[in-house]
DNA sequence: CGCAACATTGAGACATATCAAGGAGAGTGG
DNA sequence: CCACTCTCCTTGATATGTCTCAATGTTGCG
């Protein structure tokens, strides 16, 4: 892994990541402790079951959150995309594997050094509850959406989210994207929505037929009827 | 609902809830803005998609956060047991409803109330992170028993989390009980994991046959062979 | 005791998984 | 620029687990 240097307020996500609730001064302590680093897509950054040893805020690119079953299955239980934050602060072990989807940066800090200064820092333990309660909201909102959706729902909300999400990364205004690139190919969709591929792929081709959204090459999907899509998604 | 008064320093929850961090002078300033409350079992604290009025700290009894579908379907996505924290502080829209399991009483709060009470009190804050992190995980690892198990993994890997949850309450020591009650009836449990009420029902007699839990009555479990279980629970 | 709510059991339907084959993209080397 | 190849995606046929619908059994309360 290499070690990127990148000032602070050039940082894309300044205004967005935990690190809003500093300023100047303080803002030179946190960077002290942090290290800008790549990581190269499908690299894992921290392992189930593994000591914490790090926490992380995400500057560029996707990561995926997952936990696996005892044979090859996984789940995948949380995105993050820039200005999002991984890891678990102020406890020891880390209960699940994070690996970059694409090519990625993030701030990464020894969990101990972070952990002492967030409590130095109430400001930023704040920006951390509110980031940490709304992922608790989003964490509880697929729960629904895994419990209690048929195949054809799970694929029409996931296009909706994701392009929602993707959007805000992009953040110009309140443009939602209607065309826009999956940062992750159909083993992953499954492993979010908890099926197989072949079903997803099914879906995917079954959104398409009725007009709903466009397929182009392997990860570019572009959402034709927004609204058709929202009552698909629906229960 | 009746308001009952009961003292900070005779609550049961007292070393374990968020106001654990508050001592003295600050714990009656918390004192001055909560509301004890009981609430009968099945009665709704807070109503999805309504305007997030309160907060609160369980201090007895059983809560389920739940989201519903367009039908009649619902699902599931939290519990609150004494101690636990319910409620999305900073944030003016609640995103599930709250029902009492069991009779229930809680610490309630004006939200706003208690957002400003906390943003001057870090170490409350700081108490109510460290939960909601607890909470994300498990919320997560509720995900991965959600989109990647079976029926019956599902329904074992549930018994041996609602027996831990239950001890904990209980609280001596370190025991895990053997036998307890459950709070809710099959169609809750239904609700938790994602199934029909016929497929729990099937599946907890399926366990039973297989010598890994006892039943009596409608409510009460007997873990017969705890590491039977727990090799059921897996994947 | 008798009733109402809840739980269990069975038979059949249906959705998704599994197994298996074929097709399209993207990168590589000629 | 085209053939080659590897990986990923799509499509089809069948198997299977869970849901649905329906009936029966049980619990606990008035």
């Amino acid at each position: 892994m290499e070690t990127l240097s990148v000032a602070c307020e050039a940082c894309p996500v300044r205004n967005k990541a935990i690190c809003a609730a500093l300023s100047g001064p303080e803002l030179s302590g946190l960077r002290q402790i942090r290290r800008h680093q790549f990581i190269p897509a499908g690299q894992t950054l921290v392992w189930e079951g593994d000591d914490a040893f790090v926490v992380a805020s995400v500057t560029a690119g996707v990561l995926k959150l997952t936990k696996s079953l005892g044979d090859g299955k996984e789940q995948i239980v949380g995105l993050a995309f820039p200005a999002d934050f991984v890891g678990r602060p102020f406890h020891d072990k880390t209960m699940s594997t994070v690996t970059a989807l694409t090519d990625t940066e993030v701030c990464v800090f020894r969990r101990e050094d972070f952990d002492n200064f967030a409590r130095e820092h109430p400001e930023l333990e704040h920006k951390l509850l509110e980031r940490t309660l709304a992922e608790l909201e989003r964490a509880r909102e697929w729960m629904t959406r895994l419990g209690r959706k048929t195949a054809s729902e799970k694929v029409s909300s996931f296009v909706l989210d994701i392009s929602e999400r993707l959007s805000a990364e992009t953040c110009h205004g309140s443009t939602v994207l209607d065309r826009f690139e999956l940062p992750f190919g159909r083993q992953q969709v499954a492993d979010i929505l908890g099926l197989t591929i072949e079903t997803v792929s099914r879906q995917m081709t079954s959104l398409k037929r009725q007009g709903l959204i466009g397929l182009s090459g392997r990860r570019t999907i572009q959402i034709l009827n927004r609204e058709g899509l929202a009552k698909a998604a629906e229960s």
